[in-house]
DNA sequence: GCGTGGCGGTGCGGTAGCGAACATACAGGC
DNA sequence: GCCTGTATGTTCGCTACCGCACCGCCACGC
């Protein structure tokens, strides 16, 4: 299951120097996160990062009355792990492995020698963080405007985009939690979807058939966050 | 309007060593923020940071088709200007100040020196980031799930809180926007209040008469995203 | 004093999503 | 083959909120 270490999917540590991710690279160990793995509780103390190579990691905030509302997404463009990098110790999320696959996993005590030792790590995951907080507002303006249909499309793209399959396992129950409204509503929704012929499934088990009718189905906010990092460039560089 | 430079109501630059401070005060210059001042525009660069000291500043996303949806609010907790920190030029929201008042400021070039030469600021700062992540997540989860009622009163303590007075300027019309909601929603919900004796309000102004009603009256989540710093240890120190 | 614009009160029909209840159907263990 | 648990389909009344329209009222400028 491992990859071959020249790969290096994960786009944060790809984009370092090959001479600072040589002295990274003792301390990360390739694993496999599975569907439904738990990698942090809420308020919880970090023991470990993780660098999702082509797997998905859902940050999670609870809500009293309901199980969870998710207000992040993580994939190959970033790191789980990020109070560890603003020096604090517990996570205020929790991480829960939406899409199974491999990621890179790193000590908090090598993580934390790794920030102060290397400066290029520093800068990608700050960069990483200033994203995360743009996605996460909006996703706060998405669940507060968009109808159920344009967010369990924009949910689909997102997670597509990240594990780079067509087809992961997903039930709408999950969903519904996901995206903070009833299953049925998912349902629902799922259901306009697959007589659209734009996806289709069958318990728990999910296939994206038609990207583009997908795109079409979801509003806006999915273009607003993007896996690739050089889409985050706007909001550095310019106004394009 | 200056306050004496021995006080120093900013939570973060309150709680640096003294010397740390004293090296860092030549770079701050007193300021007063007014009502409906913008400091950020979207995407726009980010020339100066602040360091409020009893005023409010609201963060904002963009969202098509309505003016703007609040994700954040910064005082005296806080800093406005976060971006910079994180090594990125460009404010991904628009700052607003939404209730004048005192703040000290700081040119872009000092501020990014200050941080390499100041370890008790970069870690303060470090630490209101990852706050303010979790302030961001909660607002998104309260969006969601609670009534409109209990938004407000939430809106309202928060602001309370950071301005430090009991009345502010704030239309419903403004509200409206803050929160998500059309205007006559909010209006709703203040009338409601008003005949409870919890607000007065007329005219674009608003006070606070009953504290513990509005409390009552308001989501938990305002108990989640509190001024105080040392509030936010839990996550930091302990389970509790 | 008079107009004008900003602020807030109120009422209307419409609807997305809720909560609950119940039906169907497939999978896997025994 | 049967049983049980999990996944999904469907319906029903309800309500918070929307979008729209219109009103009265006060403050301020001329």
């Amino acid at each position: 299951m491992s990859k071959s270490p020249a790969a290096i999917p994960n786009i944060i540590l790809a984009a370092l120097p090959a001479r600072e991710f040589q002295k990274l690279r003792p301390a990360l160990s390739e694993v496999t996160l599975n569907f439904a793995d738990v990698l942090y509780e809420f308020g919880e103390p970090i023991a470990d990062v993780y660098f999702p190579s082509a797997c998905l990691v859902s940050l999670l905030t609870r809500a009293d009355g309901h199980v969870a509302l998710e207000v992040g997404m993580v994939g190959r463009e970033g790191i789980v792990g990020i109070p560890l990098a603003l020096g604090m110790q517990r996570s205020p999320v929790k991480a829960l492995v939406q899409g199974g696959g491999p990621a890179l996993r790193m000590k908090k005590t090598k993580f934390l020698a790794a920030l102060e030792g290397s400066v290029g790590l520093k800068r990608g995951i700050y960069a990483y963080i200033y994203a995360l907080m743009g996605q996460i507002s909006q996703t706060a303006v998405c669940n507060r405007f968009h109808l159920v249909e344009a967010r369990l499309a924009r949910w689909l793209l997102m997670t597509r985009d990240r594990v780079e399959r067509a087809e992961f396992r997903m039930t709408h129950e999950f969903l519904s939690h996901m995206l903070g409204v009833r299953r049925e509503g998912v349902s629902e929704a799922a259901s306009a979807f697959q007589h659209q012929h734009l996806i289709e499934y069958n318990r728990g088990k999910i296939r994206i058939l038609d990207h583009r009718g997908l795109e079409a189905a979801a509003c806006s906010c999915y273009h607003r966050s993007p896996v690739d990092k050089d889409a985050i460039k706007p909001w550095r560089s310019g106004p394009h």
